[in-house]
DNA sequence: TTGATTCCCATATTTTCCCGTGTTATACCA
DNA sequence: TGGTATAACACGGGAAAATATGGGAATCAA
């Protein structure tokens, strides 16, 4: 069992007439190392499905819990975005899952799916929308240069 | 078998004539892989039903005796409210629950339900009522993003 | 008995499983 | 180094299993 896994790698596949999408090879073998389950759900923040493994979530949880009241708002609301958006994705035994029409519905993805690989988390776009947001990150990125520092401090 | 166990995803089951609603089928693999039971009660803040594992209660009364006067009116009213209103509810072998008038009159629930995984809990709707819910909910986390990114990042 | 609750069966739909095939990637050998 | 054998992978399609949900019979209580 290895120490340490990341999504990463960009990866396109097909969409068949079922839905559904094979996984990439790379995130079914971090599933299986670490024996937990994917789970995605709809970014917040992009046209774009995210995917991570259900521990982080467990972790998000338990954080939850233990940071604010038990009956809290804020802990309702929290909760509720971002467990009633969340679903496990267990791969059949050709490494392929079935996302919700709701998610591909929030991607615009059709007929293809692109993963790309984001460490503990990784993100499953239309392909033609990724191309164009990769370029925006990219040129953004030459403009002003990813301090790692700050990155490292937030997190 | 697997780690972590957490209500999540948003599925709308219909309520027969007899008073009868599906658990879905992910929250009833919980129940049998935990070995507890699901417990529902009247939400203290909105107009839903709530649900748990009998293990969550048993947390929260040893919180509550942790954290208040064991004589305390405040730990008088939280138990009675909480612990008076819970119920047991063993689902059949089809998978169904019968939920108390009670609890479906409170949530104004009357022909279809709606489950919505919060984690360790996970709520029941009406169907409308949480469409006009979620759409607040995410419309407020739009707005405030840093709290939902500060967690999102930690986790 | 009346009303309610539980148990069991039937069925349509959805989801999962399984097999076959072509393609790509990897390993191995001369 | 070049070429071939082997394995892994993506993906189409049909079969099997699981799920949601309606209805009836059996059970129980007031």
């Amino acid at each position: 069992m290895r120490k340490t896994f990341l999504f990463m790698d960009t990866v396109l596949n097909k969409v068949d007439a079922k839905g559904r999408v094979s996984l990439p090879a790379d995130y079914r073998a971090i599933v299986k190392e670490t024996g937990s389950e994917i789970v995605c759900y709809r970014s917040l923040s992009a046209p774009c499905i995210e995917g991570c493994l259900e521990d982080l979530l467990d972790k998000l949880a338990t954080q939850i819990e233990d940071s604010l009241d038990f009956f809290s708002a804020e802990q309702d609301d929290l909760t509720n975005l971002v467990f009633g958006d969340a679903k496990r994705y267990t791969f059949d035994s050709t490494g392929r899952i079935m996302l919700a029409d709701k998610l591909l519905k929030h991607a615009q993805i059709t007929d293809a799916a692109i993963f790309v690989g984001k460490g503990r988390k990784f993100q499953i776009w239309n392909p033609e929308n990724w191309a164009k947001e990769e370029q925006k990150i990219r040129a953004a990125a030459l403009k002003h240069r990813p301090s790692v520092r700050r990155l490292d401090n937030e997190a």
